[in-house]
DNA sequence: GTCTATATCTCGATAGAC
DNA sequence: GTCTATCGAGATATAGAC
């Protein structure tokens, strides 16, 4: 019932107040939810008290902006250096995949906020969302061109790009958010996350790579 | 703001009030959450009071149990007709598809409440689940197998089955669960929604088709 | 079975000492 | 800046009339 996490932990970083409580909120908002969470187990979590949060972030409100809007910027940011264009699409699909899993994997908290928020349909974190990936040259949408012109240029098959990036993203993150049961049903997944995980880019990347292969060849 | 339902009275269905019950707060569940749902909110939607509520089900997390087991037993429940031993591969992989779309798309309520489920880690319902949908016999088991027989009569290429599934699932429910965030990235999505439910259901069935066609034929 | 009224509690937010 | 103490809103749950 009652929670004890204590952060005795970051003992080295001189890390500022203001930025344990984000990193506290972060984690306590991830698991419980924006209404599930309390602002004393987000104290507990940064070490501090309840009323310092308040003094810091005026309200529940604004701590989960503040959170979620910074990272968001963050997770776009991360892909300034993996999607440049003019490179063979099956280079830059893997490399999509692989950072999109790679970061995930780093951040589900992220990616279980993210999804959290969605799930509600209001909330103002869904439009930022919204406007940043719909946004032309956001990472998405550069993917998105990246598949229509490797259609243009053969070297894919002629698929809906849309769908297409849709499903591969689907295919990189469900498998975090869904954790719980994926363990329950996946002795590998069980026993080392891992290496699930490392095993899960080589297959998304190998089944998109076949999938999208023009009828043509046969490499 | 107030939510002004009520159901006049007996007019056609006798639904007894415990259904009512539980068709609003699934429903309530699954638009705020386990914690964001309001009694009284969900007391209005089934058009009676709130006290009504603790006379059924003694407690918030009674009735929200009683939801969560009703609804899922009723999904794996669905797949007794859809997947049946000994058929061709391409047809069981097209019928699961397009069964667990059109599901899901029936039932959005019950998708978001499984995926919130999964987000929290804890919870009793996640033991449910868990257990239900690992049973030798559950439809991603029975797909599972099928997988596997195809690999062994050489129907599909060689590929890890759990992975697979996993990869089929996520691309069959993602797009639900991030509803608003689809819509918001792809005008199509936006316009008719049941048009690009459609469309997504052929584009992962050829998707997958290709990419697990064996490499030594081309179709 | 269904209602009104109310008890109890949890939590976000504030006041004020240090 | 950080703490203790407390207020007040709002929610669950119960008591009891009908």
């Amino acid at each position: 019932m009652t929670t004890e996490i204590k952060t005795t932990e970051t003992t080295k970083t001189t890390e500022s107040t203001e930025e344990r409580i984000l990193d506290a909120a972060r984690k306590v908002f991830a698991r419980k939810g924006r209404d599930g969470a309390r602002m004393q187990e987000i104290a507990d979590e940064a070490g501090i008290n309840r009323a310092l949060l308040h003094y810091y972030f005026r309200a529940k409100q604004g701590l989960f902006e503040a959170v979620f809007a910074r990272m968001f910027e963050q997770f776009v940011r991360s892909y300034d250096t993996v999607l440049v264009p003019g490179q063979p699409f099956h280079g830059t699909l893997r490399r999509f995949i692989h950072h999109y899993i790679d970061y995930v994997s780093e951040h589900q908290d992220m990616a279980r906020l993210i999804v959290s928020e969605n799930l509600r349909g209001d909330s103002m974190p869904g439009e930022l969302m919204s406007r940043a990936a719909s946004k032309e040259g956001s990472p998405p949408r550069r993917m998105e061109n990246a598949i229509r012109a490797a259609i243009e240029s053969g070297e894919i098959r002629d698929v809906d790009p849309n769908q297409t990036l849709l499903t591969v993203i689907s295919a990189c993150i469900h498998f975090i958010v869904m954790k719980p049961l994926v363990q329950a049903m996946n002795p590998e997944a069980q026993a080392d996350f891992a290496a699930f995980t490392e095993a899960r880019k080589e297959h998304i990347t190998d089944l998109l790579l076949h999938g999208l292969q023009p009828s043509e060849e046969v490499s």
